[in-house]
DNA sequence: GCTTGAGAGTTGAGTACTCAGCTTGTCAAG
DNA sequence: CTTGACAAGCTGAGTACTCAACTCTCAAGC
């Protein structure tokens, strides 16, 4: 098997939650008692912990212990050409219901300039000032999203949809909002990549450091651009489904 | 800053590669260097430079040193709606083509059945028997991309495309060689998700252990399902490009 | 019944080492 | 000029500890 010591532990540990001998909320042996058991010493037991960390097993709990994890059932995103119809309601509540459950998010608005990866998105010029909005989408309560969603003020100030969450289409979604001043979208391109989470997303969405998520760059546009968001998805809650029509 | 000394070396160390102090390829200093610059023990240094290659700002080399990584340019896999025409060629090698690079590949067909997963992607039972392909994509000679396919036996079996990679449809892609045996494709479902690179996965596509994959589960259909894949892409060489139709 | 404080247990971080296996540059022999 | 042996240096892995900060339990006191 494995040549490593650290990397046995690891093996033993992992088999035993897949066999369910250790069920997800159970306690993991303290790494004084794992490094006993085994006969290595504690920062071997460190290091098999860590990665069992790293792949999603296991979560550690300072000054409490370490702990198998409630794997979150992994939902869809259904991100599809036949979802965006021009409904006067947010996508995300539309798939929020689709799949049973409330979904409500908060959400500030400031006003900031363009920086270079943005006015490429948008097809404005650099520090030209656009809208800047950052989202928390919350699933039953429970954050499960961060956006952050880019609009040119040329296009919307002194509109009433200046500002995405106030106003008369406060969270009709960027679709809708658009064709309220006259901007009718046809188009959005979405480029998916994906990293290991940022310090800080990690503490809003309550997720472990060290866990992937996937980042969706989103535009919408019409004759132009009219809106571009960063989409932070944990992968351990959503997948993205996209349907591609073939011809 | 930082509390931790282990974080203020990794903070200095990435502030010297992005400002280009330490260009790629360069030798970041060894551990030993490291922990008598900042006054600390080995082990701190270790630490440092183990967060940095999880980040990928760097890559170990063992017995040689530790080196700021070349970051492949990020390239775009374009996966929408109007580049699955019904071209007598592979989605592969069009996406490569119009990158101006070369697209490639190896395969292995091997007939077998289908696991729980699979069988439901497909519309088949448990059990039933497959066609399994597995593929290595390669970009100008370096692989680039892996992906396991799996066909319906009950479809293909007894006609000439019953191996992807042989006979008359080699190499013209699902879409194509469904249609020669009158299963026309009408609709591509993608599921994206991501993870950690295993470890045969990293020895193939020559990625670094830890670094982030994305899971793309393809599948085509028509009527009914007729080809189902499982698509690893490493997030440092490409990111997901789909273009949705609004309304 | 409720609060509080002490103590045991746990993780995160650190010190100060050792050893095996690998890479690479040097330098002398052919 | 080429080749082989060798030493130096590096990473990965491990031993054997220490200390701070945090959590949890449980019993004493109100």
């Amino acid at each position: 098997m494995s040549q490593h010591a650290y990397l046995r532990i690891a093996d033993d540990l992992r088999q035993r939650i897949i066999e369910g001998r250790l069920a997800p909320g159970d306690r993991v042996p303290s790494r004084h008692e794992l490094a006993r058991e085994h006969g290595v010493s504690d920062r071997v037991a460190v290091e098999a912990v860590r990665l069992l960390v790293a792949e999603g097993y296991v979560e550690s709990r300072t000054g409490s212990g370490t702990f198998v994890r409630r794997r979150p059932e992994v939902k869809r995103l259904t991100r599809s050409w036949y979802r965006a119809h021009g409904r006067a309601d947010s996508p995300f509540r539309a798939d929020m219901v689709a799949q049973g459950r409330t979904g409500t998010w908060r959400s500030a608005s400031d006003a900031g300039e363009a920086t270079p990866g943005v006015a490429e998105r948008l097809g404005i010029a650099e520090g030209d000032p656009v809208m800047v909005t950052r989202y928390i989408f919350l699933a039953d309560g429970q954050p499960v999203m961060l956006s952050t969603s880019w609009e040119p003020l040329k296009l919307t100030r002194g509109t009433p949809v200046m500002l995405p969450e106030e106003g008369p289409y406060a969270g009709a979604g960027v679709v809708t909002r658009m064709r309220a001043i006259g901007q009718e979208v046809s188009l959005a391109s979405e480029v998916v990549s994906a990293r290991a989470v940022l310090a800080d997303e990690a503490g809003r969405l309550d997720e472990p450091m060290g866990s992937i998520v996937m980042v969706v760059q989103r535009t919408y546009s019409g004759e132009r651009p009219v809106e571009t968001a960063d989409i932070v998805v944990p992968v351990d809650r959503y997948e993205l489904e996209y349907t591609i029509q073939v011809e």
